[in-house]
RNA sequence: GCCGACAUAGCUCAGCUGGUAGAGCAACUGAUUCGUAAUCAGUAGGUCCCCAGUUCAAUUCUGGGUGUCGGCUCCA
């Protein structure tokens, strides 16, 4: 064996380096020092590794600095370890469990009696920046399993030993340790070099979380927090969420008149009017969009016996999440559980597939499409309740699609098509998830191969990018799932393409075939908005409460310079009206600066300007929300101008 | 539901260690009649989330509830 390797870097050059050279070093020596300083940790053939590796073989080595993601995703995992280390140093007796990098930081979860409190997350900060400042080298260390387990009995980690137990009966023989300054914890890696690379660290928040997710493990402590190589960045990381925070459609809704919420009803929104005016545009938008592609909207039941939800067996795996109804008539004797008989819907699918059972079907009639808007009711737990993302009464865009299984490939791209346009209209970009068979399921292999096959050709089809979730599809058929990204990069999981083998086969629906014979149907779930109070709160924050002309609640607001043009004021208001166009009409003894400015707060896309000069023009001045002064126009000019403007995208 | 924090005027917030509350904006009234992001003056507005308890006295302390927020679990 050679002791000299061969190392081949990214641009394809190759360098020598005797064997068991430091990756640092190598870098350092044969890079360059400006390399050398900026790499984090590397990648040997792909696998990420510690700069203090050695090169004991040919290899690809890429260095990763500080400027890729990944370095900060380590970094922050780094943190996380100093983070623990302070904690145990400073509560004693506290043990460790884990504490992964996630997006945007990092969390610690801790086993102790008392929670923290804001005063020891402060303490717990202050600490880890010192210990970061301290410039601790990260060492690993492989041991035995054996070695692992004693060393982590006899710190007294309860947790740590779960976990090694449980890695070694997966196989593992050796585990890596990492140790920074006296403290030590088992993890993959890799880490940075040091504590001092790490830069700065903001906690965040304390929250309770069980034990492995599970609610019925212990709950431990767990401590979020994130990091960042630069204060500078910190502080940009601190202004978006000003940002974020500014936009919260639980503070524009109610500011800009949409809705509001009330104790007694905790999970339901009141809608005021102009958030009304949006429900029903979205609401009018999506029934049109419907109705062009063959859809037939329908309403059914609110309130069903649960024998609906036997049979679609919601009644067995949902009923917790059920509002169930007490009937008066049944025997006042029995227990409570037995007299409630109904339920307040939580789906719309049970009811269609009634409706599609009511009568024989031909295939001549597939693919038979039902849209519904009705409310819904779900008893969510009250800890889960936020804003309008997560509500007990709700709307969805909802609709199942009946048909042959030769007709998937067609609908499905149609359905691909329908939410092009409906995310492009609302300047949402999106990417598609595709979610394959998962293990434990329904059907034959060869229905799930058709099933696939259809979603994927129709992805294909429409050219749409999209990411294989193999085995994440629902039990019942494969799924498309779309996320769509707002205008400060969040990602939300909106429409849902369901394929459903089993809804069929419970409710036994059929229909007759061109061979005379009775078949089985296939149903597709689908929902373009999700539901109309998360999607509007998407689209709140999405729009910073700025809604686009053919969506906002009052399109114009025409404003007097003096009560002199009250009258003409009100001429335009009336003929803006008549034509359609939601108006207001603010004719207060206010100046003008100070109406324009609450125009401008109320995020209303035309303010319409009425003094002398238009009075004698007969015209109007408006004025774009943000401040582009459009000039004196005739009237006709402006309702032209709001028409072309206004227009409903679909 | 579980863990933690919070709850004062319509909104944003003040109110040391217990002595029944204040500001700005909004609202209302009057004056002003004004040209593209705040005219001036005045008036009114509070069961300090609810229910118990401790105390001579509770917005303040304790307990219980409700709601909201951040998480866990769940999810449109």
């Amino acid at each position: 064996m050679s002791d000299i390797v061969t190392v081949t870097l990214p641009d394809g050059s190759q360098k020598e380096a005797p064997r068991g050279t430091r990756v640092a070093d190598f870098v350092r020596e044969k890079i360059g020092a400006g390399l050398a300083k900026a790499a984090y940790v590397a990648r040997l053939d792909g696998e990420p590794v510690d700069l203090s590796r050695p090169l004991d073989r040919d290899v690809r080595l890429e260095v990763v600095t500080t400027r890729n993601p990944e370095a900060l995703t380590v970094a922050r995992h780094d943190a996380a370890h100093v983070m623990a280390s302070v904690v145990q140093k400073l509560y004693p007796g506290t043990q460790v469990t884990i504490g992964p990098s996630i997006e945007d930081g990092f969390y610690y979860d801790f086993a102790r009696e008392n929670p923290f409190t804001p005063e020891d997350l402060e303490r717990i900060e202050k600490g880890t920046n010192e210990a970061i400042a301290l410039d601790q080298p990260f060492l690993r260390e492989e041991v035995s399993m054996a070695e692992a387990l004693a060393l982590f009995e006899r710190l007294g980690e309860g947790y740590k030993v779960e976990i090694v137990k449980d890695i070694a009966a997966r196989g593992a023989k050796t585990l890596t340790l990492y140790r920074h300054g006296d403290w030590v914890d088992f993890c993959l890696g890799p880490h940075g070099p040091s504590t001092g690379r790490i830069g700065v660290v903001k906690l965040t928040s304390v929250a309770g979380a069980y034990w492995r997710g599970d609610p019925k493990n212990p709950m431990l402590q767990r401590i979020y927090g994130t990091s960042f190589f630069s204060k500078k960045e910190l502080d940009e990381w601190a202004t978006r969420l000003e940002e974020a925070r500014k936009r919260d459609h639980r503070k524009l809704g109610p500011a800009l008149g949409l809705f509001t919420f009330h104790p007694y009803a905790p999970g339901a929104a009141f809608w005021l009017d102009k958030g009304t005016t949006l429900y029903h545009l979205l609401g009018d938008a999506m029934r049109r969009l419907t109705r062009k592609n063959g859809y037939l909207e329908v309403k059914t039941p609110l309130l069903f016996n649960k024998k609906l939800w036997e049979t679609s067996g919601h009644w067995g795996k949902y009923r917790e999440n059920m509002f169930l109804v007490v009937d008066s008539e049944t025997d006042e004797k029995l227990p409570l559980e037995d007299r409630c008989t109904q339920s307040l819907k939580p789906m719309n699918c049970p009811s269609h597939h009634l409706l599609y059972a009511m009568q024989k079907r031909s295939y001549r009639e597939l693919p038979i499409r039902y849209h519904t808007q009705d409310v819904l009711h779900r008893n969510e737990a009250s800890g889960t309740l936020s804003g309008l993302t997560r509500v007990r009464q709700f709307q969805q865009d909802d609709a199942h699609i009946y048909l042959a299984e030769s007709q998937i490939v067609e609908e499905v791209r149609s359905l691909v098509r329908q939410i092009d346009v409906v995310y492009k209209a609302m300047g949402l970009s999106y990417t598609a998830k595709f979610s394959t068979r998962p293990e434990v399921k329904l059907g034959d292999d060869a229905t799930w191969d058709r099933a696939e096959a259809a979603l994927k050709g129709a992805l294909d089809a429409v050219g749409l990018p999209y990411e294989v979730k193999p085995g994440e599809g629902a039990f019942y058929g494969p799924k498309i799932d779309f996320d769509v990204t707002d205008s400060i990069g969040r990602k939300w999981q909106l429409a849902t393409i369901q394929l459903d083998y089993l809804a069929p086969e419970r409710f036994d629906l059929t229909y007759v075939g061109d061979d005379n014979a009775e078949h089985r149907p296939v149903v597709i779930h689908r929902a373009i908005y999700g539901s109309f109070e998360r999607f509007l709160a998407i689209l709140t924050e999405h729009f910073a409460g700025a809604f686009p002309l053919w969506l906002a609640p009052v399109q114009a607001r025409v404003v007097t310079v003096s009560d002199r043009f009250n009258d003409w004021a009100a001429e335009v208001a009336a003929r803006l009206e008549a034509e359609g166009f939601r108006v207001e009409l603010d004719h207060t003894s206010e100046k003008l600066g100070a109406k324009i400015r609450d125009a401008q707060l109320q995020k209303i896309p035309f303010t319409v300007v009425v003094g002398e000069k238009e009075v004698e023009a007969r015209g109007v001045s408006p004025r774009r929300r943000g401040g582009e002064d459009l000039k004196t126009m005739p009237l006709e000019a402006f309702v032209e101008l709001l028409r072309k403007e206004g227009a409903t995208p679909y």
